[in-house]
DNA sequence: CATTTTGGCTAACGTAATTAGCCAAAAAGC
DNA sequence: GCTTTTTGGCTAATTACGTTAGCCAAAATG
């Protein structure tokens, strides 16, 4: 085995099939084939250095993500594939997701670094809105808010499935966006 | 130190002062004045079932605020209530609120028992809208998920506070709600 | 070819959760 | 009122994990 990159590729799958809870060092290990001080050659701030770089993956992720699904689009339509984007990197990726939405409270230095290229991408549907910059903080937090925690907690089970959770999605987006640009 | 309940409202001020990650047996039985096994004599179960207590005492929590904060009210300004006092909840008791989200994951089967209660009161109020019974689950999920998002991002420091934040919350509850009454 | 860097190892340590097994005081039963 | 059981605490020991120290071989570099 060698470099970084290649063992953080192995703890994001690890992370997405066993989850981020999961996640141990001798865990990384076992399935790296390494003993586990050796992991420490290569993050030597250990498990939280290992579970930062989840983290940043998984913003570098959302950001490719989110600016493809909104090419070529702008207002409304914008805002929705964002949403979707985001939700569906929620369902690829559900460990990483974790990680970005427990990891935060640790590392909000780092991490306002890291979000800063997704705001960018975001801002650039946002302007197409013309709204004040106050106004359009508020539309992404609302829609962060939403589709984190929308996801969030359907990948915790806490909505029961009897319902189509697709439809609960769509849903929401629809009454949040419309109450957005009518507003 | 005598019974469960004491020992769960200690945990309870512990998670919210210093954070629900940092809840240890250790240090619940250093503030509780006991030696780490003692704790086994109360909580069978470990750590584990003192966390589960937590999120329980919390959900009790809610249903009540919940309950009295729509009291006498219907539609939009109950919708409205119900979102406020589940923000104001997630302030009032971060660590707590902080349980609920997180531990969902383990817990799914208990957890839905501690939920009825909560959706009862939360159905009261979305009977009023005299939607079907789908979309008044769509509305649920689609509030639920704002409003703890929201929060959690908020406590999480992730959304910054240049502007403030209660007013992107009073934005996105106002969105979110009128989208939900027009559609 | 010499040297440094890389990436691995074993051994040891500190700390946390938990279990086993003991014991005193309080509570319940006769 | 005394006996017995339950309650709630303890110390000691076990297990598991993250981490550090210090050694070593192969690969990369000069």
């Amino acid at each position: 085995m060698a470099k970084k990159k290649e063992i953080i590729d192995v703890c994001v799958k690890m992370a997405d099939e066993e989850g981020f809870l999961n996640l141990s060092v001798k865990t990384i290990a076992d399935r790296i084939g390494v003993k586990p001080p050796s992991l420490y050659k290569h993050f030597q701030g250990g498990l939280d250095e290992i579970k930062q770089e989840i983290m940043v993956y998984g913003w570098n992720c959302i950001d490719i993500m989110i600016a493809k699904s909104a090419v070529g689009k702008t207002r409304e339509a914008g805002l929705k594939a964002m949403c979707y984007a985001l939700r569906e990197f929620a369902h690829a990726h559900p460990g990483v997701f974790e990680a970005i939405c427990w990891h935060n409270s640790y590392t909000s230095e780092l991490n306002h670094e890291v979000t800063k290229g997704v705001i960018a991408s975001l801002y650039a549907v946002l302007d197409s809105l013309e709204f004040d910059e106050v106004r359009k903080m508020h539309v992404l937090r609302s829609l962060r808010g939403f589709v984190e925690g929308f996801s969030m907690l359907e990948l915790h089970g806490s909505f029961g499935d009897e319902i189509s959770l697709d439809e609960s999605f769509e849903y929401g987006v629809n009454a949040l966006i419309s109450g957005i640009m009518k507003g």
